[in-house]
DNA sequence: CCTTAATCCTGGAAGC
DNA sequence: TGCTTCCAGGATTAAG
């Protein structure tokens, strides 16, 4: 499930192949993953991708006119099992006659671009999606403004500002992103385990020191992730197709019932919040 | 206002 | 082998 460090990988990808090109056509094919207005001029047809930014674990694509204005924007929300990808127009060539991934029904949405290539947007379970805007400003009074900071940026005051109000336990907190944006259940249990403090604890009881620790261990915990290319559980790849490499260093995600990497004792499952969470009860306090 | 629970969706794994 | 059941989970919405 795509969180911060996927997000960003994409971003990246995306970032080396298809900003600069023009959107010459667009085939929508399920109109229900568009919120918003899904005409062709508000899914980018005519303009040119100038820009991609990202906020917690959602993209914005960002069309340009001829002079390079911002004049048009799509948020893009990978939800679980999206996937953004570009198809260099070699590689277009190469499928051509074979096995073609055009008739994949998972495909949404495809964008056919300046220099022969296709971006798609795939997502088999549907829980992404793409909200249209006219603009960036747009995207943040409309949607982005509602989130809290992302997690490589925000700092040890505002977390403690978001947490100091809420009785909920850590974890549930922490992946909201109201509180701040781009963690998700991979990275909150890895987090916690490498911060030594327990998902239980309530979060309005941190002091200064943890919240510190929190977010120096985060913003380290994803630069690795980013470096690796992200997690891949099952379904993520980023804009290249490629797979992350970073799920071979998780040390408590997807280990309940396995020895703690630090003192060898059994890691410890339990749900909060309607999420499976692993952790050690005796280094995590 | 705060918090929790239900809902959406598909495919892979486990169980019989 | 083939069927059913369960599970994964982010964000939105409704309910408590």
């Amino acid at each position: 499930m795509p969180e911060l460090p996927e997000v960003e990988n994409v971003r990246l990808g995306l970032m080396g192949s298809v900003v600069g090109r023009t959107i010459t056509r667009v085939s929508l094919k399920r109109r229900d993953i568009v919120h918003g207005q899904a005409r062709p001029a508000s899914l980018l047809t005519g303009r040119t991708l100038t820009r991609i930014d990202r906020l917690g674990k959602q993209l914005a694509l960002i069309g340009g006119d001829e002079g390079g204005t911002p004049v048009g924007c799509i948020c893009v929300h990978l939800g679980m099992t999206g996937s953004l990808r570009y198809t260099s127009p070699s590689t277009l060539k190469a499928r051509e006659g074979g096995n073609n991934p055009a008739k994949d029904p998972h495909i949404h949405i495809r964008w056919h671009l300046s220099d022969g290539g296709t971006l798609i947007f795939r997502d088999p379970r549907r829980f992404g999606g793409l909200w249209t805007f006219d603009s960036i400003d747009e995207l943040h009074k409309r949607r982005w403004s509602y989130l809290g900071e992302d997690a490589l940026t925000i700092t040890p005051a505002v977390l403690h500002s978001k947490l100091d109000r809420t009785r909920r336990c850590l974890k549930t907190a922490l992946l909201d992103q109201h509180v701040l944006a781009g963690l998700g259940n991979i990275y909150v249990d890895e987090l916690l385990f490498t911060s030594r403090i327990s998902p239980l604890r309530q979060a309005c009881e941190l002091d200064r020191p943890e919240i510190q620790r929190l977010v120096r261990q985060m913003r380290a915990l994803l630069s690795r992730a980013i470096q690796s290319g992200g997690s891949t559980l099952r379904d993520y790849v980023d804009a290249d197709g490629q797979s992350g490499r970073f799920q071979n260093q998780h040390a408590v995600y997807g280990r309940g019932g396995q020895l703690c990497t630090r003192c060898d004792r059994v890691l410890s499952r339990v749900v909060l919040a309607g999420r499976s969470t692993v952790y050690c009860e005796n280094c995590q306090a």
